[in-house]
DNA sequence: CTATTTCATTGACCAAAGTCATTGAACCTG
DNA sequence: CAGGTTCAATGACTTTGGTCAATGAAATAG
């Protein structure tokens, strides 16, 4: 996975810079928002150049993105846990759960359009987002494909199916975030799944 | 609905600004595209200054909210021809068709994050998206409505199984925003719905 | 050890968004 | 119609994101 890093002083010197101008940033974003920082802010708080700035990053908003790949960290650690339920759709009920305490607690909507923002905005994709390689695809398709060999499940592309019900709760997500938090994520987001999408996946429909 | 308007001559010299300000913005958007104008040139080619533009809109943005409202219209006029399928699952269908179709010939996936953009950033709402009174949403509730008389749909209520729906299809909006048009918006856009959100409204499931 | 190349770093510079005090014509009021 | 008020319109100004040619220390070659 890792290269092997031939750490010349130099490399050493400009990893050190990018940290300094990573932490400068989550510092000050933390303290005033991200609206009222700017980049000549983080850069002088830093002591760099606004230079080295465009060096590490393309835009003020990769440094969001560079915190929201720790989600997936959190995905990892909790898919045992997941695991224990009996059954697909408890299964999925919890993913979707620790998903979104995860969001209400470390991220808000804020942080969360910036980060849609970016990856529409953006060119040189980094795509964070609907990339099948995630734990998000991977824990969930994993959990339908071992649901549809129970009968648990629709039959279709486990990839697919998990990469559908992503997309509905990105909806989600994209309406949480347009509505400026108005909605409760934790209350609305499980009743939307648990009531909706869920049963876009299971064979028995929870309702009639 | 209107007020009655006390047509001064301030307020027709007014509304022709307005006018020629928005006339300019979108003949150089569809020139240039959306990125290569900057309102120096819009209101440099309306003949107007710059700061009029900002008494009459946000932001540029504000411009591509303005053509959207369009789209309503669209809805309102296809609502008859929808109606003439037999039963819920088709109208649905035909509305999806006629939604993905409509986004494909006059907007196109960057509008579309403009769009989104707009939506997440601008505080002075402007609920656009997501607003109870659209016909996207009038439509659909009805269909649903009369699909739930049938025994075609699921129970619950109409307007949010119609606001559920809605936050799919805008979650594969989104998805395809950020695949820079990768997706395409009638194929992948026709088989997420019929395929997935659908079974979710329908009471006997098109799969199994 | 010297010459050459690489590349992280710099900050002046540019472009464009967005602000706001000022102006004066249009509007009201008595 | 005279005096006062409103408000559309202005454009100079500020802020901030983003660029890039120049620099020089570190790496490498000879």
């Amino acid at each position: 996975m890792e290269e092997d890093p031939p750490l010349t002083r130099r490399k050493l010197q400009a990893r050190e810079t990018r940290k300094r101008i990573l932490e400068s940033a989550l510092s000050l974003f933390r303290e005033k928002g991200f609206d009222q920082v700017s980049i000549d802010e983080i850069t002088s708080t830093a002591g760099v150049s606004k230079g080295s700035f465009y060096t590490y990053f393309q835009t003020k908003s990769d440094i969001i993105i560079e915190e929201f790949r720790l989600i997936d960290y959190f995905y990892e650690k909790k898919e045992t846990v997941i695991l224990r339920n009996p059954d697909a759709a408890s299964r999925l009920l919890a993913f979707t759960r620790y998903q979104l305490d995860y969001i209400h607690k470390h991220m808000g909507f804020r942080t969360l359009s910036i980060l849609y923002i970016n990856q529409m905005s953006t060119f040189y994709d980094q795509k964070i987002l609907s990339n099948r390689e995630r734990p998000l695809v991977n824990i969930v398709s994993k959990v339908i494909a071992e649901g549809q060999a129970a009968g648990q499940i629709r039959p279709g592309d486990p990839v697919e199916l998990a990469e559908w019900m992503n997309r509905c709760m990105r909806g989600f997500f994209l309406d949480w975030a347009i509505s400026k938090g108005a909605l409760d994520i934790r209350k609305d987001g499980m009743r939307f799944f648990g009531e909706f999408v869920l049963s876009a996946l299971c064979t028995k429909q929870p309702h009639a």
